[in-house]
DNA sequence: CGAAAGCGGTTTGTAATGCAAACCTGTTTG
DNA sequence: CAAACAGGTTTGCATTACAAACCGCTTTCG
């Protein structure tokens, strides 16, 4: 094993995954084969210039794919995930599991809210 | 419902709570009633300075509670988790959980590695 | 005794982020 | 032909995480 158990998962989830705007690219790679760039652009509600530069992190780190191609006459952005990260994101999931399980169970039983 | 299921729950996570460091902290909060910081230098692995100023910025947040007393001669700096920190927690933790389900099944069945 | 090493942290400096505004290349519309 | 729009990229900026340096005090050592 990595490190001493529980605890030590936290600091080694991948930061490059666990960035909530990378995360939400990620999810949506990973349950649709591909996506163009507008499409998540609305989805997630980043700027462009945002979506935009997380997609080149992604890229450089081999985690994902980047189409261009043209749609007629307009340029067209496609994101694809990579095997790379298909595992990346599997790892970081299982290592999300093993945090989840050090943070206290949130409802002992009763009150509603 | 505060957004559309499943993807918006990823952006609405909790940016200080989701820090790995912080999360650590608070983890350990949690499950201790009480933790000194010395103790939380080893077990974290963070250097002081940055152990402190996540601290700073958790006890800025309301999250937790930063005693500080002497033990013989020496100063000693105590950490306590506050109500505030538990529910932050304990909304982190719910959410989390909403992200995971977005995430694909890490394993079909068969391939041990 | 005085110097040096140690304890328990905080402050400071810095490189790396995340983010949106501004910009750019072409296309379509008025 | 000018102005608006599509589809992104680059630039500028404020925030951040992090460790090195520092600080006040205490203990140890020569």
């Amino acid at each position: 094993m990595t490190e001493a158990s529980g605890l030590g998962a936290v600091m080694a989830l991948d930061r490059l995954v666990h960035e909530p705007a990378r995360l939400l690219i990620l999810a949506v790679l990973a349950n649709a084969k591909e996506v163009e760039f507008t499409f998540l652009e609305t989805v997630s509600g980043l700027s462009k210039g945002n979506l935009s530069s997380h997609m080149s992190k992604l890229e450089a780190a081999g985690l994902i794919e980047v189409i261009k191609r043209f749609r007629g006459k307009r340029p067209l952005t496609e994101l694809r995930m990579t095997a790379a990260g298909r595992k990346a994101l599997a790892d970081y999931r299982q290592r999300l599991a093993a945090v989840m399980q050090e943070l206290p169970d949130t409802a002992p039983s009763a009150k509603r809210k």
